[in-house]
DNA sequence: TGTACATCAGTGAACGCGCGTTCACTGATGTAC
DNA sequence: TGTACATCAGTGAACGCGCGTTCACTGATGTAC
């Protein structure tokens, strides 16, 4: 499969994926990603549609990332079935999560794009486009705090919406938000209030 | 303060806020301002030393407008210093909030956005660009619930960092995130458990 | 009250820029006989 | 094994677009005498 260039696709998509780390989505211009990979403009219309395209692929490269640090994180907690276990391995993922959008906020910003283009354009609803890891991660570990009787089956409804919201809105106020300026410490105790109330309020 | 065309100043960030209301941040451009003013572009830059400055208005204008929204909401609310009330009051802000980001997304983002800016570009630290009145509102909120005896003081720390945590957080997942195709009373069932964990969590 | 003048809000034309995308092409690769 | 050929990944040049911004200017407004 080494043609000319070896494999161009990949290429785009690793030096878009660069471009997207340190600028989001905006920041995905298609003659950028050619030239850093040494390569006329045009030679991307070989691999990809137009530019939603290849900006397409970043996204879905950037929330498998997020998917894989949430994973990661919760490999080093080993489940012995217990509640206290089904909580750590909760705010593991909460706390990935947090760490993927302050360590990475331009890919962070980008993995939720093309579900916000999906919106406005067409993509016919159902075919979700960009797959959710994340979301699935995030159900099983609530299904795994159900079954070690960590939370009481009645109050699973809805878990992951409370549970995300909270996760996700303190990494955009940290990032965007009035909570932008706070220094390492306070924001550490942030997102600790913050995982704290949703442990608590479920 | 007539001239030649009565108010440009004011014309343009209306315009602008048009703009940005449709389009978000990024469709705040000088030169459909200035069209929409039935202006020269360049007039602009009697009122505006170059286009972040005005994006740098619309955004505050888009935050006071969800600060208005909140305050709204808190009106209609009548104090009578209980602690039911002041969980209500607490509760209406937040409704207000999220029904504001869905109804307005593209002012909700550039609300936000003016501080992502001081972020990356130079703005000296605690001269804080937008005045964040939401923020204001929402302690006003949580010291009027320590007041009534609704929330114990030794909660209270931290307060805010919480309650707006979960609620930017649903808004965003509603308009760009795994929420985003829910029907209207899945939307409100999501909004209630939130605000219900927050509540609870506190 | 009338006239000369200074101010300055807006004009008209142009700049350089980088973008996404299209065209007809070339030349290396892999394939069939 | 060697040659003719089809494929198709990448080239080179160009397009039209809209942007932010700058220049020297014009002409209406308000002001001083």
């Amino acid at each position: 499969m080494a043609y000319h260039h070896g494999n161009l696709r990949q290429a785009l998509i690793d030096a878009a994926v660069t471009l997207a780390r340190s600028g989001g989505p905006d920041a995905v211009v298609l003659r950028a990603a050619t030239r850093e990979a040494g390569v006329t403009p045009n030679a991307a219309y070989r691999h990809f549609a137009d530019r939603d395209d290849l900006l397409a692929a970043v996204c879905q490269v950037a929330m498998d990332e997020l998917a894989a640090r949430m994973q990661a994180s919760l490999a080093e907690i080993d489940d012995d079935g217990s509640p206290a276990a089904a909580w750590a391995r909760l705010r593991a993922t909460g706390r990935a999560y947090v760490d993927f959008a302050l360590a990475e906020p331009g890919l962070f910003r980008t993995a939720f794009t093309s579900l916000a283009q999906a919106q406005h354009g067409g993509l016919p609803p159902g075919e979700g486009g960009v797959r959710m890891k994340p979301f699935e991660i995030l159900s099983a570990c609530l299904n795994g705090l159900v079954a070690s009787s960590g939370l009481p089956p009645e109050r699973r409804s809805m878990a992951e919406t409370a549970a995300w919201a909270s996760v996700h809105g303190i990494s955009e106020l940290l990032l965007y938000g009035p909570l932008r300026q706070l220094g390492a410490d306070e924001r550490d105790r942030a997102i600790d209030k913050v995982l704290d109330t949703v442990a608590f309020g479920l």
